[in-house]
RNA sequence: GGAGAGAUGGGUGAGUGGCUUAAACCACAGGUUUGCUAAACCUGCGAAGGGGGUAACCCCUUCCGAGGGUUCGAAUCCCUCUCUCUCCGCCA
């Protein structure tokens, strides 16, 4: 949510940061609508002062049993002008929230403008693609091949984009997540949580995924929806509260399920275990005063960068585009792993600063120096589970088949050194 | 799911239609006193918004779980909903 006031005093900055998100100019009509929202309440104020003066003015009559007719006659007239007021009040606030809610955060002055992903910009990179004397396979061959993953049977339980995975792909699985949980909780100052797979519609706003982009997601109705990142449930833990400020930073990690409609999807990344309704991952999230945000970023890319190094993954990273960037965003990195098989880069974790945007929304601030300052608000894949797997089977498999076990993931197997 | 009780500022908690402009206490912050700490005393201390002023500041409105209603006037009365607690039932 945008701060009324920042676009009343730059309404052309405003709407040239707008522009380069893909939005048209606005600003005008909302500073229209604003100024006729003020001025309506402006003068319901006064009335609404008038009657209370009035009606005090009553009850000190009454109480020395003399007549009032004549003053309750005037309140009488005045509630008509009021209910009118009130609605018309209502209405145009409904109006600007309606327009505002649904506008997009503005970008960093680091993020570079461009309309859509070609436009994003290499940050650097880290490791080499490694070499294979045969042809690397995908990771859906190599995991049907085994008889450890399998569409089939998921599509049979839930329809297309699930996945069943059995024995030592299961395993790796939770040994992906266990790793990176007790490196992000051990090493990089993030508290664990366990939270609510399900939330309120009220709590999909505060990150910004409502309202405009319902369709997006799973519903599982009475105001229940399913979460399409552990960044909604941690960032929202402190929503509606004024927090010390030395409480902050506030840094929370979690490892959930998510689940995505795809809706805008159809035929994209349909073979394999890539783009599924349901995957997990383990989220990181910051709380921090607005001077932090900056570095905190830098700090949260490092943290999830550090997962990857570990597993000896080659990636690039990526400064997103204006164009490319989520809803909330004012600046984000895509960090994209070399996947062998099908020889691409693919995004493994994306890392955002959301200033003040997602605060406001869910009303999260701090108390310094007695005023009360909106966090910043920080979320980042540290990393996405699913995706690690595919990364780990393209690019530790072997001529026959198997799969090496990262060395940093050898105490979760007993010490193995292959997978099958 | 059934029965009952409840929801007031950071916390405890008073307030059943108009001297409530939400008391009091605790916590917190500043100050006085003080060899240090503590105690005592003094002062301050919720949020959102509107208007005025160069400014320090001043005036006003709204908010007592949420939303409606009654009334000249609602924390207080009425209706609906949400949540919490206790007991019972069911349950991983």
């Amino acid at each position: 949510m945008h701060n009324i006031n920042y676009i009343r005093s730059n309404p052309v900055e405003f709407d040239n940061f707008m522009k380069t998100r893909g939005e048209r100019p606005i600003a005008q009509k909302i500073i229209e609508i604003d100024k006729e929202k003020r001025e309506t309440q402006t003068v319901l104020q006064n009335l609404l002062a008038e009657r209370n003066q009035i009606s005090k003015t009553i009850g000190i009559l009454k109480s020395e049993k003399k007549d009032a007719t004549k003053e309750m006659a005037k309140v009488d007239d005045l509630k008509n002008k009021l209910n009118t007021l009130k609605e018309l009040e209502t209405l145009k606030d409904d109006e600007l929230k309606a327009i505002l809610s649904r506008l997009p955060n503005i970008p960093d002055s680091t993020t570079p403008i461009g309309s859509n992903e070609e436009e994003n910009v290499f940050y650097r990179d880290w490791g080499s693609k490694p070499s294979f004397n045969f042809d690397p396979k995908f990771h859906f061959e190599i995991g049907e091949n085994s008889n450890l993953m399998n569409f089939e049977t998921a599509t049979k339980l839930s329809g297309p984009r699930f996945v069943v995975l059995k024995g030592q792909l299961s395993k790796l699985e939770r040994a992906i997540a266990n790793f990176m949980l007790d490196k992000h909780t051990s090493s990089n100052g993030y508290v664990e949580m366990h939270v609510p797979y399900l939330v309120k519609a009220e709590t999909l706003y505060g990150t910004g995924q409502l309202p405009k982009f319902g369709e997006d997601l799973f519903t599982a109705g009475d105001d229940h929806w399913l979460i399409p990142t552990a960044e909604v449930p941690l960032t929202s833990l402190c929503s509606n509260q004024i927090l010390n400020i030395n409480q902050l930073p506030i840094r929370v990690t979690s490892y959930t399920p998510c689940f995505r409609s795809e809706a805008g999807a159809a035929g994209k990344d349909t073979r394999g275990m890539l783009r599924q309704h349901q995957f997990t991952k383990v989220e990181l999230v910051s709380l921090v005063e607005p001077e932090q945000s900056n570095n905190e970023l830098e700090r949260m890319l490092n943290c999830a960068e550090g997962i990857l190094k570990d597993l000896n993954l080659h990636y690039r990273v990526m400064t997103l585009c204006t164009g490319d960037m989520g809803f909330g965003a004012k600046k984000t990195y895509d960090i994209e792993v070399w996947l062998p098989g099908e020889g691409k880069y693919r995004e493994i974790s994306s890392c955002s600063n959301c200033g003040d945007f997602q605060a406001r929304r869910m009303n999260t601030r701090y108390k310094s120096n007695d005023k009360n300052i909106h966090v910043h608000t920080l979320n980042g894949s540290g990393l996405a589970v699913g995706r690690t797997l595919i990364a780990i089977l393209e690019n530790y498999q072997t001529l026959d088949g198997n799969v090496e076990i990262p060395e940093v993931l050898k105490k979760y197997f007993d010490n193995q050194n292959t997978l099958f």
